[in-house]
DNA sequence: TCAGAAAGTTTGATCGTTCAAATTCTTGCA
DNA sequence: TGCAAGAATTTGAACGATCAAACTTTCTGA
């Protein structure tokens, strides 16, 4: 590359016509060798693309977003202050959404909302200016009014999250990809009570919560289908719930042991908790956490690790079928419903 | 705004040609009554508000930026995996140079980086696509590639961070924003000295490094002006360093006090040491940690606090004399160099 | 009252790319 | 050899905005 330095300077950036001019052939070639190589003949690639390398030539991001009325950049909102220990997982999703987008030859735009209201106004501006295409959205809620409104705008979007709404679930305009909370709960008491545990207990939110009630459902059934299952008062005693909250969940686990409930083993449904619990109990009670979080691992605590690369893969994949244009993939989209991706999370022992 | 629902229908985004038709005017008025309102007649400018808002219209970003030769965008790279506990606190700065940018309507594109070297291409690749117009650089180190890179690029950048190589932080090209973690520690450890500590331990990182020998620095300072100052090499004693990490630092402390060496106080360089020293000592002696995580607030950690939201204002402050052309502001600009600026972090006390 | 300056507005050109249609060059086959 | 069909390439136009310069209107002051 013998492209010249100084971008101060009065050198300008080369262009479709230094190329075409260099190589001897008309601009639409050039572009063509950049955006449809197999209709170009293989010599005039190679001569063209030979210009491209020794001009240093890279096409102008707008110009092209201008004519193609694509801007090949989705928008996410940086979620305000990060909330607690489990701040985290989100940082660890726009970073692997960032890397997969990079692989797709697509940017991330950031924004920021104070609120849902706000953030519909955020839409609204991103796409009339055409700065995005689409947008993928974190941490959806009961009857999301985001969605809604991006429904009805026939906007691109896919969410990390699935729609708690009771019918939107089957909505076939909602994309969503979500990770199998209860599985891994599953999974990680049925751990437990292979280790010898028979009384697990668990430490979640209080209902209603979406997640939540989820990750309770998986601890349940892996308990009701252990060898020797305790019977459903047991379980009622075993379950315990506040919010999301390192002190709370020491509150809660020191009214469990006043109250002279047995247990010989907690899973949670956050870091958070189980930090709380691991505050109180120490190392007499194995313990597992929620989301591996990098606190998780400074103190030695198991934890269910979501798989953020895949979610973001599956998330710019399911987008990708609305902003690029591409075809639907025969084989995988015909394995369940091709709009929407569950994915299953992995414990991580320590 | 009435403007029409339906992206993915066939009526398409207004421009300037329909405001102008509508107001009766020319299409460069409606670009003037949107850049340079003040050269617009009264009554016009009002008349072409009105079509804008009639129609919704909103310029068009990208061919804005094909036009203006600038995008408005400032890149930032995505620093690779959250390292450990403080990776909460580029999480919390890229939120407010998000919301920073906004304020000053310009958009935020993130990227990701293996390397030094993989960042210096990104770089390359976003300013030779006009994707973006500058920089926001992160953990800087000694004689840092990328700033050299950027430097002899003439491409606009600030670093959170100061320059390390020694003749570096002279430099007038590059401009940076950071935070005092001298001035941090030596305020924690007064105050812990005025609440009756005499001796003040320091947990920090192995020399070199350039933050690091700074923050001990502070403590260093402080504890030598102390009404009745301990000797040398009883200081030299009470100054701990292992790398950054929950359970090196315990075992940082518990060597302390396998030496014997008596302390009633302990100031740290980062969250991550101040847990690692919580978990062996408990609340028999008061801690300080540095970042301010979340961590540190939920297990009830005094930490110094880094004003992030001013470092961010800073940071774009310093680019947009570049990037926007914007005169830079005679009164503030004459305290002290412009092109740098050193901001107070503060004690939060728990 | 009127020239000249200033303010306000319009027109033509352009930013760098890709689309759509037109053109030229290759093939294969009767 | 000729000629249609296909492959490869080129040309003109457009994407939506702003710049620069030209033009028109309004203001100023002798």
């Amino acid at each position: 590359m013998s492209a010249p330095a100084k971008r101060g300077g009065v050198l300008r950036q080369p262009t479709v016509y230094d190329v075409a001019a260099l190589a001897g052939v008309s601009r639409q070639t050039v572009s063509n060798v950049l955006n449809a190589p197999d209709i170009v003949k293989g010599a005039t690639r190679e001569r063209v693309e030979h210009a491209i390398k020794e001009l240093g030539y890279r096409p102008h991001a707008s110009a092209r977003r201008l004519r193609t009325r694509k801007s090949s950049t989705i928008g996410i909102r940086l979620d305000p202050v990060t909330n607690g220990i489990s701040g985290s997982v989100l940082d660890r999703f726009l970073h692997a959404v960032t890397e997969q987008a990079d692989a797709r030859r697509l940017r991330i735009l950031l924004f920021t909302a104070t609120d849902p209201e706000d953030e519909i106004r955020q839409f609204e501006r991103l796409l009339d200016g055409a700065d995005v295409d689409g947008f993928v959205l974190t941490s959806t809620t009961y009857d999301d009014p985001r969605t809604e409104w991006l429904i009805a705008q026939d906007a691109p979007f896919v969410t990390f999250g699935r729609p708690w709404g009771v019918d939107d679930m089957a909505d076939g305009a909602h994309r969503w990809v979500d990770v199998d909370g209860r599985h891994g709960l599953a999974e990680a008491t049925r751990s437990l009570l292979e280790l010898g545990a028979r009384r697990v207990a668990y430490l979640g939110w209080p209902s209603p919560s979406g997640t939540g009630d989820e990750r309770r459902r998986g601890w349940r059934e892996a308990m009701e289908a252990a060898p020797s299952p305790l019977d459903s008062a047991t379980l009622d005693d075993l379950q315990l719930a506040c919010e999301d909250g390192v002190s709370l969940a020491s509150d809660a686990v020191r009214g469990l042991l006043a109250r002279g409930v047995e247990f010989d083993g907690i899973v949670c449904a956050s870091d958070s908790l189980a930090l709380g619990a691991l505050m109180v109990l120490g190392a007499s009670v194995p313990i597992v956490g929620y989301d591996n979080t990098p606190v998780a691992s400074a103190v030695g605590l198991p934890s269910v690790e979501q798989p953020l690369e895949q979610v973001a893969a599956a998330a710019l994949e399911l987008l990708l079928d609305d902003v690029a244009d591409e075809p639907v993939l025969g084989d995988v989209a015909s394995a369940g419903d091709p709009r929407h991706r569950l994915l299953r999370p992995q414990v991580v022992w320590r």
